[in-house]
DNA sequence: CAGCATCCTGAAGGATACTG
DNA sequence: CAGTATCCTTCAGGATGCTG
């Protein structure tokens, strides 16, 4: 039986990877602006502030739970204010930082690349199945 | 009894955008670029072709399953080559395509704000953090 | 060497019900 | 209105063992 085992051994890269990753800034930021939400949000808050429940309906799909959760990540991380006016009943608003803000562009870099490129990955998609289908 | 429920309504909502957002092209970038592997599969390509256990080892904690799945992912979206030289034993090389190519820029792009941001980010957390602890 | 098939767990996220 | 709390399902992805 060797002192470490292979698996043991990937275990530990892993462990130690994790770390490095976690700490990675491009990591962190690519796991914010990858959540589906996130990106619909920024989108819905680009023309002003939002209330609440606004947002629910503009992003149609989305559940309170991660409206609520999205909203409070991007509140925590300083991409978003929240700004309660404290009526009858309650009245909510959202908008973007400077900081929100200059997340944009990057997310219509995204955008753009996409939306030039997507046939050719459409294309290519369909060359790869098709030769796979048939032996 | 309503004709539809709140419920019905929301999950309708959700039918419909889902098919929406399956169609929407950043969406499938994003879902491509925002898997961990595959921007670290992208920059291990970057400077040119690589083994399959190359790969393996230069991505340190990815496992056999998520390597072949992501590079099979990449390469049915035209990202990325795949050449099988017949030797004994098999070699496999990995190479960029142009169109994986043009995807680098974007995510230097991104790796470039949160660089740049990055701090702000955790200033704001910390600050978030720190009102709600002893409120 | 370069995979594939299988099993299994943890975590994300939707549905639902309740509250200030 | 703007949430919070709970339950429950789904599924991404890791571990393991086998193959051309």
């Amino acid at each position: 039986m060797p002192t470490q085992t292979a698996a043991q051994r990937r275990a530990d890269a892993r462990a130690a990877y994790d770390a490095y990753m976690a700490a990675c800034p491009a990591r962190e930021l690519l796991d914010r602006i990858s959540d589906k939400w996130v990106t619909l949000i920024l989108n819905a808050l680009a023309d002003g502030p939002r209330r609440y429940s606004d947002l629910g309906r503009i992003i149609a799909g989305v559940s309170q739970k991660m409206l609520t959760q999205t909203l409070r990540g991007l509140e925590r991380d300083g991409m978003v204010t929240r700004t309660v006016t404290p009526s009858v009943p309650v009245r909510v608003d959202y908008e973007l930082t400077p900081l929100g803000v200059s997340l944009l562009p990057l997310v219509r870099a995204a955008k753009e690349w996409a939306e030039t490129h997507i046939e050719e990955v459409h294309t290519a998609r369909a060359a790869y199945d098709a030769t796979g289908e048939n032996g």
